[in-house]
DNA sequence: GTCTATAGGTGGATAGAC
DNA sequence: GTCTATCCACCTATAGAC
């Protein structure tokens, strides 16, 4: 991967979680970086490639990070508190969810942005679901979704109201029960 | 409120829902009504007056709801089971929440609609918190609070994946424990 | 790979006739 | 109130020079 296309998506990924997907334009990006807008679409020829990429990208980064959690933390409580905790960090920076974000905006991008979305939420699920079972609960799988639909929406209402404690506060039921 | 007023707001607001409420145009508006656009302006004179129309009429035939609910329906769980069944019908019309969405393109929005969308959340988990004092629970801030956070992200979820059972999934526990 | 230049379209918004 | 006409800014995307 090359720095200039690593640094396209890094910034276009700040600028989803904090404006949306149709909140910025190459133009935004551009400035940032300090290129001309063109040379983004030698790396991402149309915007929807870009959103493709960006969850693409998002996904591998967070699968890396939970396989890296499987070995560096041995408990199944620790790795979900470690999650709260990287999500929870999102607030403070004005971020939602990259792909929370995407799903919301689902109307205004495409039939493979969708299913990019449905695949990395698959994922996150059947990983929560590997530890709320390892943590001994029956129904895992519900406990995932739950734990992830109280995840979005609690990162939803903590950005607006400015305090990072409401995702912590919403998720450590999900911990401590 | 003037007819065509009213259908301007009643049009934004699933136009809002379905693609976000930068995802559609004055024209988008003007031609699914068979006006033209810059009638619109004469009643919303900026997009943003529109956002902070749409959120206070939201909040106002919400808060009729929940007052009319108080009296038809004489159990608190009867009223959260018809409030479920409320939002659950959004998925099948591709619709997310309308403040919801606002929320996630916050920095995309003026302060004055955050602040209408700050105090909509507030008044709609005051509600419910009524709801789970009178069922007996003593944390019921927290329980309503957690209920509208599992209550956005289960709405986001259940549209991506076309099954609007993950609503009321997600939130039958809220009910039945 | 990155640039300049530009095409072609759409956006929000306003002025002024009716 | 609703319209036509229009301005100006911005957007995505492409062609072609370097």
């Amino acid at each position: 991967m090359n720095d200039t296309k690593l640094k396209i998506l890094e910034v276009a990924a700040i600028y989803t979680q904090q404006r949306g997907f149709g909140g910025f334009s190459y133009l935004d990006l551009a400035d940032e970086i300090g290129i001309k807008a063109a040379s983004i679409h030698y790396y991402f020829k149309s915007k929807d490639d870009l959103a493709i990429a960006l969850v693409e990208h998002t996904h591998e980064l967070h699968t890396d990070g939970f396989q890296n959690m499987q070995t560096s933390i041995d408990r199944p409580k620790g790795r979900l508190e470690a999650v709260i905790a990287y999500f929870q960090s999102y607030v403070v920076e004005e971020k939602f969810c990259l792909c929370g974000m995407l799903a919301a905006e689902l109307n205004s991008v495409s039939e493979i942005v969708s299913q990019r979305l449905e695949s990395y939420f698959n994922d996150f699920q059947t990983w929560l679901a590997k530890q709320f079972k390892e943590m001994g609960y029956s129904d895992s799988d519900n406990k995932a979704m739950s734990f992830l639909s109280t995840l979005e929406g609690s990162l939803l209402l903590a950005r607006l109201r400015k305090d990072p404690d409401v995702v912590r506060n919403m998720l450590t039921s999900y911990i401590n029960d």
